[in-house]
DNA sequence: AATGAATGAGCTTTCATTCAT
DNA sequence: GATGAATGAAAGCTCATTCAT
């Protein structure tokens, strides 16, 4: 990328990423087209080629930075090592909320690039990839498992939770407009059925 | 379509049916390429276009076929009314590993299908979707589910296994090569884990 | 061409060369199509190849044959050496309504192969071309041109009593059912209406 | 099509639907193809797509075109009410001259639009085609036909000329360059020997 | 820096032609 | 002799990418 791009008004480069992040959000790496993210969000199209040299570049620096954005807000979080496994997942999802305000599509996105598997860009999302996984575990291995590990499987009802959250969150961006509470409750209400079990 | 498709010898029809699977399976309708195909199976691309109007026809056939297979296999497979839910739902894959001796992407294309989203074919695959559907929702409905039922949230805790397992799934078609041992294994495994809880 | 599909019933040749004519004569050589034949005629594609070596050479093929078959007929009429020029030009008319009988579309495909300008068959066609004009000609040439030498651009009339006719001939393809009592009556008042200037 | 087409630099403009006259008026809309286009004009193929939709957007645009400017010519041709029939018909054809010097194949194109029958195009050019026929006619109906009417079948006369007309233009796109001036003589020649009959 | 016209490789689809049966 | 399944080059069209302004 053409690192000129950050002299950019933070305006109009968050308008550019906000832009990329919705179309390769919804569509995917490869089906995402460059004239569907000038009309989301009215930059011209030789614009985002000044910038990033294709779409391969620009996949690759908005995947990575929404991933780093995403780390900024779990740290800024405060999340309480030592936290209850089950309020801590959750702590997480309110944090998604939060960063919603700046990029909506970014929780979204986050999940798209974890399932991402388009050879073009596989290598390029690698490492970032990792890093925000490993991130996510960090914070989720300081939590207080007490609840849990008295049950041999554990990590494997986590595991399920994992998927029902993405599941939950999917079904959220299909309606016209994300509503943060009412995601929150659903997620809220599945966390609490694995509690109660446990 | 073309009805002179049903007059091919049966292993080419499986042939064309598997190719299109395969990459329909991997890629989803959009940017699955009838090149692609022709590859993936040895079929050159005028066949294609002889038997089915377009690629809009071809996955309509393609679907809905698979479908109505998948559903055929479910019926073979007998499994008892009042057969207790667990042992139910481990049965449904060892029949999806049936259905992949004769179509080994075919487990994999019909989670395709059902979050295939692309206007071009929604109309068209609505009703078969549905009905297997239900298909799949009448023998879940016949299961022995007293194991679950004494507890208030088992709904949720039904969809957890079902996301659980399409991951499964998903991985298993990431290796080289699908070790239906392997995954039934993993499957066991999360079954079990659940079970244990209730 | 394949001199073995002179052995074929005279009935199956006719048929396929009356294939040949309606769909080379309504959408000339190009645009003319080898299933469009097929479903005009019911003669497999196949066949059509077996018999002449590729498009170029069925058109060539049908065009001469056509031709020579128009000249056959004209013979046939005997008309009259010596005959007034309007009268022998409507007898070449009725004539052209004889050959219908078993050819329906050949007086509408001898105006398109002398219309054709593709480069794949110009050269092909050149000869047979030249020898119907040539044949025409030698029939008009014999008329009584009496009634119209003493005018001195009587060749400019019959030009454009020529083009008329034609114009003619092809209104009544357009209609569903071609009917040469509808067709002879209209040319006999072109005819007319130039005579009387005379 | 696309509006910005007329933001292009007119002399781009004109490139491209010279370009386009000339397939079309040469091949007809079936036979017409994009890549001849390109090789006629020097304009790449996307471009074509790029301001209009699809070939038969196109045909649309382009036809009406000339139609419309075949329309303007005339109009400021300030052919006088009253003409003698004869001369109007001339000045007609004077004026088609004046066309090619902007579009050459106008006026062959405007002859293969009336013959046009192709069923994707046949209602879109319904409209112009009438229009240019309705203005040709209100042109025509000026005239002075006082040294036409006094015969009973001048209308079959005027058709017989228009006919003639019709063919001395295609003759003169045969030849590798039109020559108006030989084209105007042989017009000439032929407007006088009906006049003279007269 | 910013635009969007322009390009051409690649995709879907058609069609003359071939070939196994 | 006859069929129609099978092929691949070419046509219409899309889209990432380039470039003149």
């Amino acid at each position: 990328m053409n690192e000129k791009f950050y002299s950019l008004k933070k305006e109009k480069q968050d308008k550019m990423i906000n832009g990329a992040m919705q179309i390769f959000a919804r569509y995917g790496y490869r089906h995402a087209s460059t004239d569907e993210m000038v009309r989301a969000c009215g930059v011209s199209k030789g614009l985002w080629f000044h910038y990033f040299e294709n779409k391969t570049g620009l996949y690759s620096f908005v995947s990575s930075y929404g991933l780093k954005y995403a780390m900024l807000e779990l740290s800024m979080a405060q999340i309480k090592s030592g936290t209850d496994y089950f309020t801590l997942r959750y702590e997480i999802e309110e944090c998604k909320m939060q960063m919603m305000e700046k990029y909506p599509y970014l929780p979204l996105f986050i999940y798209s690039i974890i399932r991402e598997e388009d050879p073009d860009v596989a290598e390029l999302i690698k490492e970032p990839r990792q890093k925000y996984a490993e991130a996510v575990s960090k914070i989720m291995m300081q939590a207080d498992y007490s609840a849990l590990t008295n049950h041999e499987d554990y990590l494997l009802l986590i595991d399920m939770l994992d998927y029902s959250i993405e599941a939950l969150m999917n079904d959220g961006y299909r309606s016209p407009v994300f509503s943060a509470e009412r995601y929150l409750t659903e997620v809220k209400k599945h966390i609490s059925a694995l509690q109660k079990l446990l």
